[in-house]
DNA sequence: TATCTTTATAGACGTCTATCTATTTGTCCA
DNA sequence: TGGACAAATAGATAGACGTCTATAAAGATA
């Protein structure tokens, strides 16, 4: 294993806490799920119907994730498909394992 | 490898966040990191001179932490000393890598 | 008990944010 | 060209949050 470093710098602090940021809003980590879990693109009406929100609330929460690349964008005539961005995905591992499901039932239970 | 769980539910997507948003406060992370690299206690002084804010601020950030039990305080005398609850780091290991500074470079470069 | 030190709490202030309704932009098709 | 549909944007509102100053609580010590 290796040493820690000095110091976070507080560069290093602020966009470290810009990608937690964005996934600390309940709504806009069920968006990450659903995106995630599909592994294929969505249009804003599919994750309409299946977050709860209404439509420009999806579309603000869907531009936060493609500003910090967790989601992709790719318009196709009048729709636009966002997907998750794979390589986000081996870049952050246990978000993403959350976000997936793959992490069974995250011990909360020796973490008391 | 698992297979997706079905959904991410809302309970599940409230009390992730909750774990996500008190890691998007730069001001936090660098506290975090702190404890995390001392990897034994402070008292809340050091993590004041530390941290470039006053010191209610810095009581209301490790109140913050302790509630989710990021860390734990044990009062000792007239002081009370803080230290990263090690049991946690298991349990956030994307998160801890950052804060501890294990993760060598978290390669932005391949994530765009 | 009086005082000093350390930490927590109360209250205020400015900023940010999640959501909504209403409207605009943009693309397809008849 | 005109209508229909999808998505983005504008604007408003209510609530949350980070920080500060001022004060209180709690323990040690003389």
């Amino acid at each position: 294993m290796e040493e820690n470093a000095d110091q976070l710098s507080r560069a290093e602090a602020e966009e470290y806490a810009t990608w937690f940021k964005v996934l600390s809003d309940p709504t806009r980590l069920q968006i990450v799920s659903l995106l995630a879990r599909r592994h294929g693109p969505m249009t804003v009406n599919e994750v309409v119907a299946a977050s709860g929100v209404g439509q420009p609330t999806v579309s603000h929460h869907l531009r936060l994730l493609s500003e910090v690349r967790f989601v992709v964008v790719e318009p196709q005539g009048t729709t636009r498909l966002y997907r998750i961005n794979e390589r986000w995905l081996n870049c952050f591992p246990m978000a993403a394992d959350i976000v997936m499901g793959n992490r069974p039932a995250p011990d909360t239970s020796g973490c008391s």
